[in-house]
RNA sequence: GCCCGGGUGGCGGAAUGGUAUACGCAACAGACUUAAAAUCUGUGAUCUGUAAAGAUGUGUGGGUUCGAGUCCCACCCCGGGCACCA
């Protein structure tokens, strides 16, 4: 089954193996298996023309020696790859070229799959997915109208990040510093309607859910900042105006409630213009007006310097009866707790800034510990100026406050988060329809009837005054999927392409079963059919990747997102490797779906990725981020052709740790090439035959013997750990050792094969045939060490004499302290520094260290 | 500004509080060769010293300890994230 090469040729033996393992299924994850399982998840790709980035092989190689290792030590491994399709270059293309994005999306499929397959690695070929196919998003759109039911679906018209270059509303977190993330193009506000998810239902859980998994700490604290909770106390202000009601403000601190001296709220507040005095109308306006034409780059950019207006109207401190002045500012923002804000400049920063440029009256009331006298101050202390407090810790009186308010109603605890629900809707042509319809009231009054799946609140929007009715289409309808179009270029208006697809967009529609024709055909007779509008929008590409890992668990599953079965048996991954990027958004809409279909009880876990690792980045040469615009770009390809696939892996891995951001050098491959061929000539001789060094009556020599089982122990150990750069030092440390030995027993060289096997498979493979192998060396299972043989029966002591090196001596492992110390002593180096002084003291570790003390 | 992560030879990096620089790259010297490639062997932190040896060395300055790259405090630099969230 080996080639028959000479030497190290890799360009005939990786292709060789590579078609062995296709022919063979070798990768195919069993199911049913009475085997114990571990799921090992890569992020999958986005099949971007530009082909494979030395950045994806790198997390990719990772997981493949772990799964290739977890294979040999008796797991059915279940290691899967896929691609998320959709996506914005793929619809930008289409747009310029005219062809579907669909056939440019395969072909950049097909070029990855080549790649990756080039590579070595180990995937089940038969559990690939791909978001755009409509078997797959077939159960995108069914998640989604679970949410929908729900009731964790709506629209919304709301400001949304517009970009007019690629005609397109961006999410919050694809727009960096006023610019659109893909692009770079700029953007501005818009009113437009919108698909939200409530993901702030689930705040509390996602943040409660990170407790419990093995994730980067830094991972856990980026998601939680973005979660944003933080407790405080509702607080209601009368306002002057007894008409009006109350101004409610949210704090954290509660307790400095006797320091408030004015108040301030959003320019989008709803009360600004009942709040605003006649007086003050005027500079309202152009306050107003000021800061709703500021761009939001300059909204957030030019934050620093803060600025406001007096509406003329006064509030009253609960708490004291206090008269306080309202203002409005845009440092307040109405999308957070109630847009309003009691302000306490003596211990707010942001407040004490405003007070100061405005004039304002700055009241301390908490006393620092040590006589701190500046002002803002924003520690710990006990409160002054605060007549019934005075005196009171913080925390205390943070509650003794709360509690003052509550029995008089105006006042309570509440939680608040940064977090705000998912901006779901795109306004483009390449991503997931959404399986909605719009109908009339009447008509969803008429569905209601049949239709046991509708939402407990209608959803509905109000466009020129007509109430439209979001009518979900049934299960069985689904895939909704795209029509074909002329022209991929959005609408213009706000609508995707879609909007111009009148055939598909204007229906009649069966409530029950879903079922459409064009409404320029006259209305069916049999059954409810309704006039109706598809929805334009698609959803964002996340959407695919949200739920992706459970779809490789059963991926031709077409009665159910994955049997019952096979979500009981896999669960959810083991391991989950991918780029630290997506710590925030991909990590935390998965986790959100996730926890939606438990409590459905599709999944029975409520957290999707127990175990997540970040793979670091690999820079260019230059010590700088690779780019096509610096020229700074490994190709795998040009590697391979080389060095061989094994060699790259290798080199990928060697290169440092797994997690760390590292440059290539392009001439560090050698070492590990090298290597490898190493590894062939201590196997081979010229001819490609058994190397005569190699026998089965050899022995190695006791050291060699005990550098065995410990490269066993730590190869093992390294890559339970991922630390896989310093596995292969290991093994280069054998492999430099077993040179030197006389003799190469044949069963070390076949343990040194199973140890490379997962990172150099190809190599491995072809070795172990030519060793005698009649199987594949996946098959051989993986080397097992002899505790017994770490022990030596000699040690080295390091002789210190104040603690500096002074010496070593070897001597049998039951030396006492006493034995070594006269021992030491008499070493003549020792000798010397401690020659006519007093030994104060000696310091033994066992079987490590002496230190004498003179 | 706030929150993380990190500063170790010429370079990538290694090191349960116990000989700092494993392993590899690059460099230099040697062996083999007609020659080259490949391969093998060796040398490689700084200062003083002919040498033996000694001293100093893990961003900077302190500290804890018999002993610190590792623990503690302060600071400098680099990278990442967040950024008026009340």
């Amino acid at each position: 089954m080996a080639t028959n090469c000479k030497d190290y040729d890799f360009l005939q033996i990786e292709p060789h193996w590579q078609s062995f393992w296709d022919q063979t299924k070798a990768f195919r994850a069993p199911q049913p298996s009475p085997l114990p399982k571990y799921y090992i998840l890569d992020m999958f790709p986005y099949p971007s023309g530009a082909g494979l980035h030395i950045g994806h092989p790198e997390g990719y190689t990772a997981t493949d020696i772990l799964a290739r290792y977890k294979r040999a030590r008796g797991f059915n491994v279940l290691h899967p790859i896929g691609w998320d399709a959709f996506g914005l270059p793929a619809e930008q293309h289409a747009v310029k070229t005219g062809t579907h994005p669909a056939t440019n999306t395969q072909n950049n499929i097909t070029n990855f799959r080549r790649q990756i397959k080039a590579l070595g690695f180990s995937y089940d070929w038969d559990r690939e997915v791909d978001t755009t196919d409509p078997k797959y998003f077939r159960w995108t759109q069914w998640i989604f109208l679970q949410l929908f039911k729900k009731g964790l679906a709506y629209v919304d018209e709301r400001p949304v990040w517009w970009c007019p270059e690629l005609r397109t509303v961006l999410a919050n977190e694809e727009v960096v510093d006023g610019k659109s993330e893909v692009g770079n193009f700029p953007v501005e506000r818009r009113n437009l309607r919108q698909w939200v998810l409530r993901i702030t239902a689930y705040a509390e859980q996602l943040i409660d859910g990170l407790k419990n998994v093995d994730w980067p700490d830094s991972t856990k604290r980026m998601q939680e900042a973005w979660i944003g909770r933080s407790e405080g106390t509702e607080i209601s202000f009368a306002l002057e105006t007894a008409v009006l009601g109350d101004l409610k403000v949210f704090t954290t601190r509660p307790d400095t409630l006797f320091g408030c001296t004015y108040m301030v709220i959003a320019p989008e507040h709803p009360l600004v213009d009942a709040l605003t005095a006649p007086a003050q109308r005027d500079a309202v306006k152009a306050y107003r007006l000021k800061t709703a034409s500021k761009s939001d780059l300059e909204r957030t950019d030019l934050a620093k310097d803060k600025s406001g207006i007096f509406s003329g109207s006064y509030a009253i401190n609960p708490i004291n009866q206090a008269r306080v002045p309202i203002w409005i500012a845009d440092y307040v923002l109405m999308g957070y707790g109630t847009g309003a804000i009691m302000a306490v400049p003596a211990h707010d920063d942001r407040d004490h800034e405003f007070a100061v440029k405005y004039a304002l009256p700055i009241i301390r009331v908490i006393a620092a510990s040590e006589a701190t006298v500046e002002l803002p101050y924003t520690g710990d202390g006990t409160l002054v100026n605060s007549p019934g407090y005075d005196g009171l810790a913080w925390p205390e009186a943070k509650q003794k406050i709360t509690a003052a308010l509550a029995t008089r109603g105006l006042g309570q605890r509440t939680i608040n988060y940064k977090l705000r629900d998912w901006l779901f809707s795109r306004q483009r042509y390449w991503g997931e329809p959404f399986p909605i319809a719009w109908v009339s009231a009447t008509d969803y009054q008429l569905a209601a009837t049949t239709r046991g799946d509708l939402p407990a609140q209608p959803v509905t929007f109000l466009e020129d005054g007509v109430v439209h009715y979001a009518l979900p289409l049934p299960d069985a309808a689904l895939p909704l999927t795209l029509p074909e179009v002329q022209s991929y270029l959005p609408s213009g208006t706000g609508e995707s392409a879609l909007a111009n697809e009148t055939a598909w967009l204007q229906i009649w529609l069966e409530v029950n079963t879903g079922a459409s024709v064009p409404a320029t055909q006259t209305k069916p007779a049999n059954g409810t059919w309704v006039r109706a509008r598809r929805e334009t929008n698609t959803m964002p590409q996340w959407a695919g990747s949200c739920w992706y890992y459970l779809r490789y668990l059963d991926p031709k599953n077409s009665t159910a997102l994955a049997s019952t079965e096979a979500l009981r048996y896999w669960g959810t991954p083991d391991l989950y490797v991918g780029g630290a990027e997506h710590a925030v958004l991909h990590l935390l809409y998965a986790r959100f779906w996730h926890k939606v279909l438990f409590d459905l009880g599709v999944v029975t876990e409520s957290e999707p990725f127990q175990k997540l690792f970040h793979q670091g980045i690999i820079l260019g040469e230059d010590g700088v981020k690779m780019s096509k615009s610096r020229g700074n770009v490994v190709n795998p390809d040009d590697i391979i052709a080389v060095y061989g696939a094994d060699s790259l892996r290798m080199y990928l891995m060697f290169l440092g740790p797994l997690e760390a951001m590292k440059p290539w050098n392009p001439q560090g491959i050698e070492g590990v090439h090298r290597f490898l061929r190493k590894v062939w000539r201590e196997c081979l001789n010229e001819e490609g035959g058994l190397n005569a060094r190699v026998s089965s009556v050899a022995a190695l020599t006791p050291d060699a013997e005990k550098l065995r089982h410990e490269t066993i122990k730590k190869v093992g150990e390294d890559i339970d750990n991922l630390r896989f750069n310093t596995a292969i030092s290991q093994m280069m440390i054998l492999l430099n050792a077993l040179q030197k030995e006389p003799a190469l027993p044949l069963a070390v060289m076949r343990d040194v094969l199973r140890l490379l096997a997962p990172f150099a498979p190809h190599l491995a493979e072809e070795l172990w045939a030519r060793l005698g192998g009649t199987e594949s060396v996946m098959t051989a299972g993986w080397p097992t060490f002899d505790p017994a043989k770490l022990v030596a029966n000699t040690i080295t002591i390091v002789l210190q004499v104040n603690g500096k090196y002074r010496g070593d001596l070897t001597v049998p492992v039951d030396t006492t302290e006493a034995e070594l110390l006269s021992l030491a002593s008499a070493h003549p180096k020792v000798a010397a520094h401690i020659a006519g002084q007093a030994i104060k003291r000696s310091i033994y570790v066992k079987g490590r260290i002496l230190n004498i003390l003179v």
